[in-house]
DNA sequence: ATTTACCTGTGACAAATGTCACCATTTGTT
DNA sequence: AACAAATGGTGACATTTGTCACAGGTAAAT
């Protein structure tokens, strides 16, 4: 049964990447990353050992514990870093999205990673070896620089993240993390949100029970400060959402 | 009457610094940051261009926003890591002690500090002018490495705290939080915890009510967990804790 | 087309936590 | 020593949030 399990976990995981070959030099991803350090023989080389996946929606890109032997750059699609907590539940630390590096603190620290990353939609990744990056540290500074600035962003954040956890109450987390969507993935043509989340997933951002969440959803939109049509979200007064943000 | 409480923080802020002179190369708390890398030469040129100073409990050593000209390295005393909340509510973010650097990410994101640095007991503390830190981390790839894999770290922790907020219960935070402090600052012959925290820098840590903390406090002293006398806090039963902190 | 599984939504209730009001104790200051 | 200010502590109560149970809707699978 056990043995089962493992394969399926493992077909999953590797049998439905497809393989593209492209370019590094050409990537205008490149450009909004660390990797916009590298010069033109550099990228030469990455461009011929690094390799190139397509991710469908729910596939699992790595999972909290894997060791990685290298890093992803992520050139179309948005996926979600989850943490496991002690008491099962998943937690979502944060999402990524094109342009964006993963498994850089990996690494850097020599250790597994301690985030899971699953796609919410279909994506296109580039997965670069470690022994390439490694290099890129060496012998170039303003690459290790941009890593180390990017890496420092992402801990201000998650600094401001746990005090969002600690201090602010669920509704006020729920109305900023609608305006963070908006923001960072911006909004489909009729307005709605771009990046489309199940009410479980919405929940596990905001660290509260499905039930609670989709109770506040239905109270916003009751307020009119939103407007929900399926899984759509549609942002309709931003002040207010602000406002209670605080 | 701003004015006056302008010229008070000043003075907190700057007064009661009292100048040491010595010499990096003699200091034991080095080999345990990201300065281990440094060789005698360069210690010696930092001996001349750090400052020393003495720190009071209670004092400020930087306040969030503040935009600092370098770095500085604990060499003795435990500071609380703060963050002003929305709601006007200090979260205790984490506490640094001997042997750590404070500032670095402000030093290498160009940007003010995002978080409050304040005294728990008193300090000895050297700072670093940014322009020789700045030198480091383009001389010696060994430095940058060593921050990167420290910030790197602090980046782990944080999203675990941020988790730990969103997901576990006061009554687990505060039991982990006992936990780290006694494992991470050590006991005293009494066997009580070294760092002494108010009920509120408590609360404040584990993101309550500071009267919610006491109760709690109280509750796990009833059950023989811990032992309170006054701000002392003796942990009894640390098999018992770990399996409340889940 | 039917079944199955999953996701969304709702009600009722319990548990956890915050708030306010108040007093005791400790600490620091004059 | 006397006082003021901060800290620690407790009770009562309101509010928030989680949990359980269940029903309807939707989408995928057979």
């Amino acid at each position: 049964m056990t043995f089962v399990i493992i394969i399926i976990k493992f077909v999953t995981k590797s049998s439905p990447y497809f393989c593209i070959m492209s370019k590094c030099e050409q990537c205008i991803v490149r450009e909004f990353s660390s990797l916009k350090a590298l010069n033109k023989e550099d990228l030469v080389k990455l461009s011929e050992c690094k390799e190139s996946y397509t991710i469908k929606k729910g596939d699992v890109i790595f999972e909290e514990g894997d060791t990685i032997n290298g890093i992803y750059c992520i050139k179309d699609g948005v996926c979600k870093m989850s943490k496991l907590s002690a008491n099962g539940k998943d937690h979502i630390v944060k999402l990524i999205s094109k342009g964006e590096l993963l498994g850089q603190r990996s690494i850097i620290s020599d250790e597994p990673v301690n985030l899971s990353a699953i796609a919410l939609e279909d994506m296109e990744v580039c997965f670069i070896p470690r022994t390439e990056v490694m290099g890129f540290f060496e012998k170039n500074n303003q690459f290790s620089m941009n890593v180390m600035k990017t890496i420092c962003g992402d801990l201000k954040e998650a600094d401001v993240h746990a005090v969002n956890m600690a201090q602010k109450t669920v509704k006020e987390r729920l109305a900023e993390t609608l305006l963070y969507l908006a923001d960072t993935f911006g909004k489909n043509e009729d307005n709605s949100l771009k990046v489309q989340l199940s009410r479980e997933e919405l929940a596990s951002m905001i660290g509260t029970a499905t039930e609670s969440c989709i109770r506040l959803l239905s109270e916003f939109n009751k307020l009119g400060l939103i407007e929900l049509a399926g899984k759509k979200i549609t942002l309709k007064d931003i002040g207010k959402l602000k406002k209670m943000a605080e």
